[in-house]
RNA sequence: GGAGAUAUGGCAGAGUGGUCGAAUGCGGUAGUCUUGAAAACUAUUGUACCGCAAGGUACCGGGGGUUCGAAUCCCUCUAUCUCCGCCA
């Protein structure tokens, strides 16, 4: 959510940047302006009426206090008409104010200037390839072959016991899994990342203090009972243990790395995307979270990007880069950038890793701020990226390393998992 | 799940209807003293909104109510603690 006094002061540089989007915001913006003001003279008014409240009712107590019977009630006849036409600017008052938030949570981040233009992932664009595409031979087939044909894993068994896209991994497959997520969890570690081990349901107050309520309502699943969602990313529960926090510059950088499960409802995709491990209602990933300083965020943004290019080049996977352009970008992103896999067998890149500076943009609904050198209070930057999601990493590694005696397993990953070939 | 208790500023802890944004202590910050430090002393020390400012308003777990006036009374929700029950 975008502060008001930011958009008033900057708001021909934001609405040239929501080009970027094809977001058309000037005529929501006017709205926000306009119910800003009200909502300043309205406050104004109920102020000065509260005022004249709070000092008759210290002089009713006076003249009660001096039997001055007769004086005070008089005046309690007079705070009769302040107090009714003070619940009408109350209601007034709250009115605009739920329509102003409405109105925010409708705007997107301001993308950063080097977001590049765009509609589609068509218009991202590629900024760095690494790793050499394996050409494999007639005989190689797609990673769902592959985990049948070695008892990886189950998606048959999977849709008995919950539903599609809620795979039952096996045997090696789950060990590879494991070894996965270990990896990841001890390069983020050995990176400074302080580990956490967050809850996968988390309340209203933290889906909106992410920013997937009330955009994505729709993505995650609702536990109605309780009022609860299942997390659709690490980055929820991570980023929310720093709601309502003011931070002193001195703990600059927050450095968190989680694994989770991630839950998602995945409404209206369908075909190609959704086979084998492509899409999933649960699927596991290794989230990192950085809380920054402004100065500093997009220096730590590169710094978590290498971080992840570090990872897909020790398992030998080869990715390139994506700069997301506007029609791309995440909601509440001000710039981010997406690490695809060459999927070899498929023939064709697979997302494995979004890195996003959301700069102020989440702080500003978490209330996640900093005591700066003066002693005021300011809103804080927060990063996060996946590092990373395993459902393509694992196909991508399937698929690539397949040969006729079996599947390679990446040399870093053989101390995890404790086999080198998959037969 | 049942019964009871509690929720106050960074922390501890007073405050049961009026001058309480809230005593006191600790902690923090600045200063005095000191060669320096400690101690002592003095001052200062929550957040947000409106305002050029003076100042005003709101917030004593959350929400609602009673009242001219609520930290204080009532309702409700949540969390914590104690006991009982159940349980990995």
């Amino acid at each position: 959510m975008l502060q008001t006094t930011y958009i008033r002061e900057n708001k021909e540089l934001i609405l040239e940047r929501f080009k970027k989007r094809n977001f058309e915001g000037e005529e929501i913006i006017k709205q926000i302006l306009k119910l800003d003001d009200d909502r300043k003279a309205t406050q104004q008014k109920l102020d000065n009426q509260l005022a004249e409240g709070n000092s008759l009712a210290k002089q009713i107590g006076m003249l009660f206090k001096e039997g001055k019977q007769e004086e005070a009630n008089a005046i309690k006849e007079k705070t009769k008409t302040l107090k009714e036409s003070g619940n009408l600017l109350k209601e007034e008052q709250n009115k605009i104010a739920k329509e102003l938030m409405n109105l925010l949570y409708q705007v997107p981040n301001v993308p950063n200037e080097i977001v590049p233009e765009g509609n589609s992932d068509e218009d991202n664009e590629v900024i760095g390839e690494q790793g050499k595409i394996p050409t494999l031979g007639d005989q190689a087939v797609p990673h769902w072959e592959l985990a049948k044909k070695y008892n990886l894993i189950d998606f048959e068994l999977g849709v008995k016991i919950t539903g599609a896209g809620f795979p039952v991994y096996k045997g090696k497959g789950a060990r590879l899994q494991r070894a996965l997520i270990s990896f990841f969890l001890d390069q983020a570690v050995e990176d400074g990342y302080e580990e956490v081990i967050p809850p996968l349901m988390v309340n209203e107050a933290s889906g909106y203090g992410t920013g997937q309520l009330p955009d994505k309502e729709g993505q995650m699943y609702h536990m109605q009972v309780d009022d609860l969602y299942m997390i659709p990313t690490a980055e929820v529960p991570i980023t929310n243990m720093y709601r309502d926090v003011i931070l002193q510059e001195s703990d600059f950088p927050l450095k968190n790395v989680g694994y989770t499960p991630c839950f998602r409802r995945e409404a209206g995709s369908y075909g190609s995307d959704v086979r084998g491990l492509n899409r999933l209602h649960q699927f596991d990933k290794v989230e990192i979270v950085q809380i920054q300083h402004p100065n500093k965020s997009y220096e730590t943004l590169d710094t978590m990007v290498a971080h992840v290019k570090g990872l897909l080049e020790k398992l030998e996977l080869p990715y390139r880069v994506l700069k997301l352009c506007g029609g791309d970008l995440g909601f509440t992103s001000a710039l981010t950038f997406d690490m695809e896999v060459y999927s070899a067998a498929q023939d064709k890149w697979l997302e494995v890793s979004s890195v996003s500076n959301f700069e102020s943009f989440q702080a500003n609904r978490l209330k996640c701020r900093y005591k700066d050198e003066d002693g005021k209070t300011q809103l804080v930057h927060t990063l996060n990226g996946s590092a990373l999601a395993l459902p393509r990493i694992l196909a991508a590694l399937l698929e690539n390393n397949q040969t006729n005696e079996g599947i390679k397993i990446p040399k870093v990953l053989i101390p995890y998992t404790g086999f080198e070939l998959i037969n």
